[in-house]
DNA sequence: AACGCGTTTTGTAACGATTGAAATTTTTTG
DNA sequence: CAAAAAATTTCAATCGTTACAAAACGCGTT
């Protein structure tokens, strides 16, 4: 015996399985003494309803699945907080998967919330030319899909994303108006995540617009998002003349940094550095990271907002993009 | 929104539905021809077998459910990735879910993992005097259950931990050699993490040891787990001598690493600061910073092995307790 | 033609939960 | 006090799939 069934309530109870499914559906057909009685046995006997059999039934389990790129920074966090405030608040419950970067654990999560028949998905793609064939059977299977953070690119989906052309422009003006003059770009490869090719535009801008020449040996493109391709990244730098550096993430930006003072180079005097997708990470390491913030808990709740929309009106999907705003943090690393 | 069921190929080829169901399962006891002709026509009207189906026919769905008290740090990611590692070799999906050291968020995932009938439970329970009544339930449930890292305290179960009283004696230790005399102990809180409590008891073995006296004042219990209670756990010590700190987790330590800095005092020169649970923060904080490093990957494949013993032989659930090696790794914050 | 004996196929009852309709009990009413 | 009305409770079918038992079929033997 394992799971708690309404048919174990109701032989314990000598009532039917209906009586039992009612009263604790709190059906008003069930007479209060009975309802009452059969909900207190439920409670006792760690009674949980299984949605497998709802959706069976329904075909809805009113679960959302989230699939997140990472779990390991707060920045996701923040977001499935978002997630979850909006889908608590529309009855709604949440199941979270991480992918950690890697398109074949991304599948076999989605997989497994299909499996659970999960009502929608928020997923933020690792890979944009991976798993592109699954995302769309999805789609044709009309399970309610949207996107956030990372460009989906190839997909036409609904999506949450910031503004990261825009965001990367003022960030690498900054830098340009405190008097840094050959400012690196460390993005993650162009081929894989679209959002670094934006800000690659926006950094590109800037520089056109303030007449500075573009040097291509001073762009990296990194293999991974981990501190070491941060790390390799200002290796692979060290024969070109850098005075900023312009981090595709925190992380990125974090392990520039620790190779720069490794080498003897002072932060913000000799190397200025920033980072984006701010996370709590800028403000312990020193000297404290200037970064763009994008608003995380409110990337979730929009997201949320729009699977809820996509499921309980499905015709709704006209593929909305909803940009939402990023702050920019001045800190230690770039000042002077 | 209509999938295709077993039941139409078989109106379609005027077949029962159990015969359908047998030749996509590959069933020696229909004809070839019959197999071949059904397969055939599954193919051609895209049939996509309904899991939710098999889930409830089999009640138990090859999944198991990990809950993790945060997952916004590495630690939890790595323990995360030795479950996966052996559940994926043994044919084990995994979920996800954060408690966010919230006892609520914690029974509510427990809740929607039981909901979905996975086949048992990794957790970490954040506070030990919370929904001990759940997990009891889910023993009484016989849903496998196995614990790790935190100590459950009031349960008797399964579980894979590391020996912190030990640990935190050999920490301690290197501290006096290194000739700190006033040693201060930020933990967390003694009635809500047991942990605590044991690595408490190894700071003070360790000063009885080597003849220091015990000096309650520079013991401090912190709210919660943030950088911001390793902070005020500083302020609090203000008016204590102190030459070092042993922090129960490195997120303290970091903490009060920063509010030393900030006031002037030099770490490791003036205060000594060591941590405990290394993750990879010990190692981009400036001076790195001192830690005990569980090893997380093999304590994730640990509890995973369990859980799937468990699983597939419910009777030999003999409770055991696997003490996984933790390394002390020295660094720069407690040098000199 | 009837029998036996494999081979192949089908009927049916589950799995857990829901629900319209039917059956039962209780209450009201003439 | 019986019949009608109202209030409760139960029956039975359903969702897609599987599996046991039973039935049907084919084929060779007498």
């Amino acid at each position: 015996m394992k799971y708690v069934t309404i048919k174990d309530i109701a032989r314990e109870l000598v009532v039917s399985v209906s009586t039992v499914s009612r009263a604790l559906n709190n059906d008003p057909s069930i007479r209060k003494e009975t309802r009452e009685k059969i909900q207190a046995a439920a409670k006792r006997m760690g009674y949980v309803p299984n949605p497998v059999a709802t959706n069976l039934k329904f075909g809805r389990t009113k679960t959302i699945g989230v699939i997140v790129p990472e779990m390991s920074t707060p920045y996701a966090a923040k977001v499935i907080d978002g997630i979850q405030d909006i889908c608590y608040h529309n009855n709604y419950k949440v199941i979270i998967a991480s992918s950690s970067e890697d398109a074949d654990k991304e599948r076999e999560n989605l997989d497994i919330m299909m499996q659970f028949m999960i009502d929608g998905i928020i997923a933020c793609r690792c890979d944009y030319n991976k798993n592109t064939e699954l995302y769309e059977k999805i789609q044709e299977q009309h399970i309610p899909l949207v996107f956030y953070d990372r460009i989906p690119r190839n997909i036409d989906a609904p999506q949450v994303i910031v503004d990261d052309e825009t965001k990367a422009f003022f960030l690498v003006e900054h830098l340009i108006r405190a008097g840094r003059k050959n400012i690196a770009y460390i993005g993650a490869n162009f081929e894989t995540v679209y959002n670094s090719v934006l800000r690659y535009k926006g950094y590109r801008e800037a520089l056109q617009r303030y007449g500075l020449e573009y040097n291509p040996n001073i762009v990296v493109q990194t293999e991974g998002l981990h501190y070491s391709d941060g790390a390799t990244a200002v290796d692979k730098l060290r024969h070109e003349k850098t005075d900023a550096i312009f981090a595709f993430t925190d992380t990125l930006a974090i392990g520039a940094m620790n190779r720069l003072k490794s080498i003897g180079r002072n932060i913000p005097k000799d190397v200025a550095v920033a980072g984006f997708s701010g996370t709590n990470l800028a403000t312990i390491v020193s000297p404290q990271l200037t970064t763009v913030e994008p608003r995380q808990f409110e990337m979730g709740q929009k997201a949320a907002e729009l699977i809820i929309k996509l499921i309980s009106n499905p015709s709704s999907s006209n593929n909305e993009c909803i940009i939402v705003d990023a702050d920019i943090i001045y800190r230690e690393s770039t000042e002077g």
